[in-house]
DNA sequence: TGACACTCTGTATATAACTACTGAGTTGAA
DNA sequence: TTCAACTCAGTAGTTATATACAGAGTGTCA
């Protein structure tokens, strides 16, 4: 069965306009097109949206991805600062919504110590 | 000094063009225009944009906030629930964060621990 | 009264990562 | 052969939250 773009689509596990995306984006290559036919996909295309797959897996951006997939011989060491980056990143946002928790939580707690059943002091406090 | 939008903006440390938007999207009221004029601002606009910056920083969207400014005498019971929804979104969104961290966490050991200064295990696991 | 800052309305742009649609052309199977 | 399902290329729309801009009108100060 030839690789076509539904066929691959559905290898994957992605929608053929993503994969039409990519290709838009220039994080993959457009196989030739045959005389007047559709297009085949081979098994470095498989290969390349699979490694896309991971690395957004690890919270890397396209573009992100992109780069890395443009990389010739990329090294241990540029690797490790393009993690290290991320790596911040992300502790900033887990460090963000720990606050957002901690505040959600306080509010739960107010609402559920309450005892007038028709009334919101979140709220309340929220406006003034 | 009349609060005219600009004043506004400055008084709330928001952008003008945030007002405009809010007002938009049924947020805050849009005071009557004079007769050829500039809009004034009332102490309610002002109350509600600072309500809406607090809503916003306990997690929630723009549209949620809305349907609070729209709950006439809002029961601590609704709120419980919009909170605890929203507590669950977050832990959940901590929770994905958690195992991005340790992800970027193992590719930073990989790649410390790697003795070859020229490749990079990581991209090609990535890539098998 | 001249100059400049401000406001008005409406529309467009930004981001990220898709998703949907149009109107053709092609393929595979009964 | 015919018909559904698929593919093509290009363009537009989605989400959320703003931000920017254009061109016209208005307010204020010297």
């Amino acid at each position: 069965m030839k690789r076509t773009i539904g066929v691959l689509a559905k290898e994957l596990d992605v929608g053929i306009e993503t994969i039409r995306f990519y290709q838009q984006k220039g994080l993959i290559n457009q196989p030739l097109k045959p005389d007047s036919g559709y297009r085949i996909y081979p098994d470095s295309t498989v290969k390349q949206i699979v490694f896309i797959k991971r690395v957004k897996a690890l919270g890397f951006t396209l573009n992100e991805t992109k780069k890395l997939l443009n990389i010739n011989g990329l090294k241990c060491d540029d690797m490790e600062v393009l993690a290290h980056d991320k790596l911040l990143l992300v502790r900033k946002k887990i460090e963000d919504l720990s606050k957002l928790q901690n505040g959600l939580e306080a509010v739960i707690a107010t609402c559920t110590s309450n005892p007038d059943k028709k009334s919101c002091p979140v709220i309340d406090s929220l406006y003034s």
